[in-house]
DNA sequence: ACCGCCGGGTGCC
DNA sequence: ACCGCCGGGTGCC
């Protein structure tokens, strides 16, 4: 079991629990209990944070004539160890900013400071305050930074060499002078670190680093290009203007100057001839439901190059038929060029952006007259639709279908109608579709990354979370002009392309984190991987937070000219998060761990103004941030309908009570044990299972009937016993109602597995982690030694109705609760409809057989459910058609942040969730753009119980966690020791 | 390197 | 002189 390793290994994370998060409203950040309750939490990187100056020294650089890595004075410049050196093991390698080489550290120090590196005691830093004009050595300025209980062992190390530390007092600290911006002039200015601010004036501070419109560039409103038909709000319109801003402009990156013929970095003093590249995207944070996703289509259609309009055919009918014609005839077989410069005459390059280097094909798409030649085509308008009305589809007939089966038959991509759609059958995601079809051609056009010019780059790749991925295709059909040749490929299941040419003459690539992920890790070939991009889109870009996360990985390999970032949640998860995100954009010298850390983590994290200040404007120079409050010349963004939480606290029957109460003496008495064995936390797996259990008592009896009853022992069996236990566990975590994400991609678990040490991953994800450190893998949780051959999978679905035969139904006082306020509502109106909210999938089962009883026609969201599945159920709930389902049952995490469930008015939450944001994410689901009514939210609780314990825990922790900034505060063992006491009545 | 270090040449004042 | 001193060769790790 996991908590046997939490002494070895003090980030160890137990995912049975780590689907139970609590929120930290300030920072947006999810947090587990576990980490919090044990005070651990975060991966090693994390020991940077917490770390304490041990002082400075002063060495020496050799060796400088043989390398071509430069400095300036008072540059930064980085150690890295360089084992394998053939003249000596202990060999530190000096680089500069820009990573190239300046020399090595001088030997004897090298084989004091060589033990310090390798056993991470400290992470050495240097700035180099004389670097320029050295033509063989020169000082350096090293920092040695760790933790605090490293101290003494690092002293003692370089005593014994005869270095000595000149005492941290002496030293800002920072490695340069807080707002000076002059590297390393500290060391011969000694001071106490910068002014300190308070927790509270950081908080401040930190609100103000994404509130602030009122410069020019984020004020600035343009309009959508033809083919965008719904139109933009002002808001949407701002960050079109900004938008399309960033991705033209010619400036120089945040903490870039021009000095006579070089180009300095303010921060790091680091200068070079080469002109550093400007990020041409950055991060669009506006709060969900204020229109990302139409805004960034409106940026795809409407700045192609230098501002124009993305060039579009409109269809005609003439054009469709010969297009289709053509379409037959190269299908048939291997293109030739006659049939391509036929093509050409009819489809000019619109669909076809980068089939060869001919001379037509540059002149049509990177000639600046061409494309508005193109635009004139498109300006016949189609009548605008008000925001979030549906645009019904004209274009589709039925030859576009035949040409879908057609193609489909070939493996090629098919051709997306709404036609089809609405039978069912296009809209499965498992095979590629395309708006409008591209013109099938032989293999002429493979693109390569390097060949291409910039001005025939036509592509956007855009890759979002399984769960968005149908919000994409939806929105490109509800706003986009049906007349107009958007070619778009899904690039998803196992059907996918191939082949780059078919990528290079598509508009729009749609992919998800997992699928790019998977092509990357099978090196054979990725396609998206093998591809310059003129754009490339991370929906939900704080997916990529971790950065040793595979998709993190994968989405930092690709190539393209413009990134954007969406999410609603800037800074998800403190302040380190933000790394991976400005490491995908490129930002120079930020995609570099270190500079990052020195620059800006730390300072920031230690309460430095002048990193605070650094932070500030990289923040405001790419990030556009709104949220529901915001206002536009004086009015709100959006204005929703009210929204209303209800606390309805249930009276459990006596015999509900009794088997409450019998459960809850139980767990008393085992944690009672712990408690009086001191043993509590290191139990606290088991702590947490007896709240799970209450929490389903409260709902339902039946709920827990299932859960192992060997959660409270330990120790090993046979392997045959070994094995059932570990599926158990691991049906436990999957069954929890917690969502379990799995700890390397951070997503949904997809193919779980359950290790020996009884950790949770994807298959995949495990598999690659195993291969790439084999034969030595670890698992990422506990570091216990992990094979492929252990793994456990989770046998398919013999689910709950073999597991539990023959239980009778029977209510609960929940349920009764539930059927009296639904009941008592479509009395009122029939066609109100309603959302049930539970963590237990199984408590949603139980609910059925009332709601059918009743005659409520309902549908069903949940984890378990394929994407084809939730698409139907979705589309079902939301239809106002007569007979349309009036209830939907929802497992709480289901359906991710694009969920859009506004036909509801009403939302019951049948057991509170431990994290109050997963809670208020599933209101938003309802309660956003496009909900007509006031929204009321019903909150069952069940009073005198671990429910009612519950929320008031959620108030404390909301209540400090606002005072909070940035890295975790664990709190005190007193504390956790009093919350448990708190949520059992102890 | 306008240094340090090495090793050969050399040796009263 | 088993030294000192001189001056040329030489130079990261």
């Amino acid at each position: 079991m996991a908590w046997k390793y939490l002494n070895d290994f003090s980030w160890d994370l137990d995912p049975d629990l780590y689907g139970d998060r609590l929120y930290n409203p300030f920072t947006r950040e999810l947090y587990s209990p576990l980490e919090e309750l044990l005070g651990i939490g975060g991966t090693a990187d994390e020991d940077i944070d917490s770390a304490v100056l041990f002082g400075t020294l002063r060495g020496n650089v050799v060796g400088l004539r043989y390398y071509t890595g430069v400095v300036n004075n008072n540059e930064m410049v980085a150690l890295q160890r360089e084992p394998n050196n053939r003249y000596d093991m202990n060999a530190i390698k000096v680089n500069n900013v820009n990573g190239e080489q300046v020399g090595h550290i001088k030997k004897e120090l090298a084989a004091s400071l060589a033990h310090i590196m390798d056993n991470k005691l400290a992470q050495i830093e240097g700035v180099v305050p004389y670097g320029a004009h050295n033509a063989f050595t020169m000082p350096v300025l090293l920092s040695f930074w760790g933790k605090a209980e490293n101290k003494e062992a690092v002293l003692r190390n370089l005593s014994l060499d005869g270095f000595k530390l000149a005492p941290p007092g002496k030293s800002l600290g920072f490695g340069y002078s807080g707002t000076s911006g002059k590297a390393g002039t500290s060391y011969s200015a000694p001071v106490r670190a910068a002014v300190q601010m308070t927790t509270e004036q950081l908080k401040t501070e930190f609100d103000k680093l994404f509130e602030d419109l009122k410069e020019d560039d984020k004020t600035r409103e343009m309009e959508a290009a033809e083919a965008v038909l719904t139109p933009l709000l002002p808001h949407q319109k701002q960050s079109l203007a900004w938008m399309v801003l960033r991705e033209n402009n010619k400036e120089l990156p945040p903490f870039w100057e021009e000095r006579e013929d070089f180009f300095y970095n303010t921060i790091t003093n680091f200068a070079e001839k080469k002109r550093p590249e400007n990020v041409l995207g950055g991060i669009l944070a506006d709060d969900m439901g204020l229109g990302k996703t139409l805004t960034t289509l409106a940026v795809i259609l409407t700045n192609f190059h230098s501002g124009k309009p993305l060039p579009l055919e409109k269809k005609s009918n003439q054009l469709k038929e010969e297009y289709s014609l053509q379409q037959k005839h190269n299908l048939k077989g291997p293109s030739v060029l006659e049939t391509e410069e036929e093509n050409d005459s009819v489809l000019p390059q619109s669909s076809c952006p980068k089939r060869d280097k001919e001379k037509k094909f540059t002149n049509t798409v990177s000639s600046d007259s061409e494309p508005e030649e193109k635009i004139t085509l498109i300006n016949t308008k189609a009548p605008k639709t008000q925001p979030g009305s549906r645009k019904r589809r004209k274009g589709a007939s039925s030859d576009v279908v035949e040409d879908s089966a057609f193609a489909s038959a070939l493996g090629e991509s098919a051709t997306y109608s709404k036609k089809a759609k609405r039978k069912g059958t296009a809209s499965a995601l498992g095979k590629p579709t395309t708006y409008s079809k591209a013109k099938k051609k032989g293999g002429t056009a493979v693109q390569s990354k390097k060949s291409e010019s910039e001005e025939n780059l036509r592509a956007t790749l855009i890759i979002c979370p399984l769960s968005v991925l149908s919000n994409w295709t939806d929105q490109l059909e509800q706003h986009i002009d049906p007349a107009v040749h958007l070619n778009t490929y899904v690039y998803y299941g196992s059907e996918r392309t191939k082949d780059p040419a078919v990528l290079s003459r598509q508009d729009i690539v749609l992919t998800t984190y997992n699928v790019l992920a998977n092509d990357y890790s099978a090196k054979s070939n990725s396609p998206l991987h093998n591809f310059k991009w003129l754009r490339v889109v991370l929906d939900e870009g704080h997916t990529i937070r971790n950065p040793n996360a595979l998709q993190t990985k994968a989405v930092l390999d690709l190539d393209a000219q413009r990134r954007w970032i969406l999410t609603g949640t800037p800074i998800q998860n403190s302040l380190k998060d933000l790394w991976s995100l400005l490491s995908f954009l490129k930002l120079k010298p930020f995609t570099d761990r270190e500079w990052w850390r020195r620059t800006i983590q730390r300072p920031v994290t230690m309460g430095d103004q002048g990193g605070l200040k650094r932070l500030q404007s990289l923040i405001k120079s790419i990030t556009l941030r709104r949220t529901k409050t915001s206002k536009v010349k004086g009015k709100p963004v959006l204005t929703l309908p009210e929204r209303k939480v209800f606390i309805q606290h249930i009276t459990l029957t006596d015999e509900e009570n009794a088997i409450y109460h019998s459960v809850k003496n139980e767990s008393k008495a085992a944690i009672s044990r712990y408690f009086s064995e001191g043993t509590v936390l290191t139990h606290y797996a088991d702590v947490l299972g007896a709240l799970l259990r209450l929490r389903q008592v409260c709902c339902h009896p039946h709920l827990c009937a299932s859960l192992p009853p060997s959660t409270f022992e330990e120790g090993n069996g046979t392997p045959e016993q070994l094995r059932t236990k570990l599926i158990e566990k691991m049906k436990l975590v999957l069954s929890s109602g917690s969502d379990e994400e799995c700890a390397i991609c951070l997503d949904s678990l997809n193919l779980p597995v359950i290790t020996h040490c009884a950790h949770v991953y994807c298959k995949p994800c495990i598999c690659e982690v195993i291969q790439r450190e084999k034969p030595n893998a670890k698992c990422p949780l506990c570091r216990k030694e992990v094979e492929l051959q252990q793994l456990v999978e989770c046998p398919l679905e013999d689910s709950d109705d073999t597991e539990k035969p023959a239980q009778e139904w029977i209510s609960s006082s929940k349920i009764n609760a539930l059927m009296h306020a639904l009941l008592d509502l479509r009395k009122q109106n029939p066609a109100i409809k309603s959302i049930v909210v539970s963590q237990f999938t199984k408590f949603l089962s139980l609910i059925e057989v009332p709601l059918r009883k009743s005659g409520f026609i309902f549908t069903r969201l949940d984890g378990t459910m394929r994407q084809k599945k939730r698409t139907e159920a979705i589309q079902q709930f939301q239809s106002s058609e007569a007979g349309s389902p009036t209830v939907m049952l929802l497992s709480l995490k289901a359906g991710g942040v694009g969920l859009n469930l506004t036909a509801a008015s009403q939302v019951f939450l049948m057991d509170p969730a431990w994290n109050p944001a997963a809670e208020d994410q599933c209101f938003d689901r309802c309660h956003r753009l496009g909900q007509k009514q006031d929204v009321t939210i019903t909150k069952f609780i069940v009073e005198h119980s671990v429910e009612e314990n519950m929320l008031k825990i959620q108030d404390k922790k909301r209540e400090l966690a606002a005072g909070a900034f940035g890295a975790k505060k664990p709190s005190s063992s007193e504390t956790k020791i009093n919350e448990i006491k708190t949520l059992l009545d102890l």
